[in-house]
DNA sequence: GCCGGGTTGAATCGTTCGTTTGACACGCGG
DNA sequence: CCGCGTGTCAAACGAACGATTCAACCCGGC
């Protein structure tokens, strides 16, 4: 209101569009996708109601961008850093860490690019895959499903003798390791009572790492020994 | 409408809060809390708009009561069955997959009770805990927070050497596999093309426990072996 | 037979939802 | 100076929301 809008050399006065972007995506974060109003996002961007659907057509063409902003990005980062530990190990099968790190490291790195919090973050991202049920826009979900069937086949490579289902369920498990970890980390503190610790973003990577290569790895021998026989084999004759 | 309410000798006419019940189920199971209206459920259920009301005060008490009605029989058969596992064994410490058995098992047990598809009634479960951000009614958080936290002594017991903090974060970990894997488990499917069977009810457990066990006891030396140099020691100095 | 508590029904409350409208302000090229 | 495209704004749209009202209803006990 005060300057027009290219008067100033750059943008003295973000363009209402980013604006609204931006409070969309913090208060999805907490509050969820289906509990934000248009309304709500226009207050918090200070904008008018109609430029939701002035800039973006519809409320759920906000919601397709705001999924797609930083989704896309954490999808080919992973494609990209699967690549090159491939190249890296030639024909060689890749380490099951370096794969889980590979997964999980692009949204640390894309964390850092966003102006959301780091906590806000990781909430919108856990919202998208386990609020939804999954119902990502088409343009996100073929690119993603691209990246999940290479990260299948690396994994197979990673781990003989595994049939190809067995795989698919392990990574769905580890999937849901890292997604509920992202989206409530709060809830380990109030179960916890506080004895869960601070630990850093670092810390947590390496747990995620740590906790899902072992159980990726299960009943792999490993290079050292044969056959496992441990845990009670009575009751669990998998 | 034929019958009047009790001149048939059971229910051929089921109680109206009961059908509210079993629909606001159903529904909240596949299209989540929030996207579900009072008008849906009661048109469901063959019921008047004001029947919501009239039973549960309002539409959140109505979601209380679909939270606490299979929530709380899974907590306390979770407490059951690991109290019957530590009697077994003394003071001795219970096996990982014992306890993980114990955590995850009665979801299988309860929901045989259940008139819910066991589809839907994973899927409400998951929804419970990843949608919500885990805002459960008092009555059902207290009984849930005791719960968790004697697995926590029981898994502190199974696994000497490891922390607190490192306990909490991989309990974190494992209950994340298990929500995702129940609720969202069809993504599995899609993402891989019909490539991951159709695994029964056992298999799951079973899996999963095998996966979560591992990612347990990772680092934990095993009766038979020592220190393990394993995977790639330069970029994971754990 | 009828009274009264428990339950249902249709109608409607005020509010909020996502979306649309039409007027208005602005900078730019003619 | 004018017309035009781009944004913004207050106002209002119809629809749907959760909740409430009040009359009607049913059945068991008096």
């Amino acid at each position: 209101m005060v300057f027009p809008m290219s008067a100033v050399a750059g943008d003295s006065k973000v363009a209402t569009k980013q604006r609204l972007i931006e409070a969309a995506e913090a208060l999805f974060a907490d509050e969820g996708f289906d509990r934000v109003s248009v309304r709500d996002i226009t207050n918090k961007a200070a904008a008018n109601v109609a430029a939701v659907n002035y800039h973006f057509g519809s409320r759920e063409g906000l919601v397709a961008v705001v999924m797609a902003r930083y989704t896309n990005p954490v999808t080919e980062e992973r494609m990209a850093r699967l690549e090159a530990l491939e190249r890296r190990a030639g024909g060689k099968p890749v380490a099951v860490e370096e794969i889980l790190d590979a997964f999980i490291r692009p949204f640390a790195t894309q964390v850092r690019r966003s102006e959301l919090s780091e906590k806000l973050f990781f909430k919108l991202m856990g919202r998208m895959f386990g609020q939804q049920g999954c119902q990502l826009p088409p343009m996100v979900e073929t690119l993603f499903i691209t990246m999940v069937q290479r990260y299948h086949k690396a994994l197979s490579k990673a781990l003989p003798g595994l049939p190809a289902d067995e795989i698919w369920w392990r990574m769905h498990l580890m999937s849901g390791s890292m997604i509920h970890t992202m989206a409530h980390a709060e809830i380990v503190q109030r179960f916890s009572g506080g004895d869960a610790g601070n630990p850093t973003m670092e810390q947590l990577l390496s747990r995620f790492i740590r906790f899902s290569a072992a159980g990726m790895k299960e009943g792999i021998a490993e290079e050292d020994d044969e056959s496992k026989p441990k845990g009670p084999q009575v009751e669990f004759p998998f």
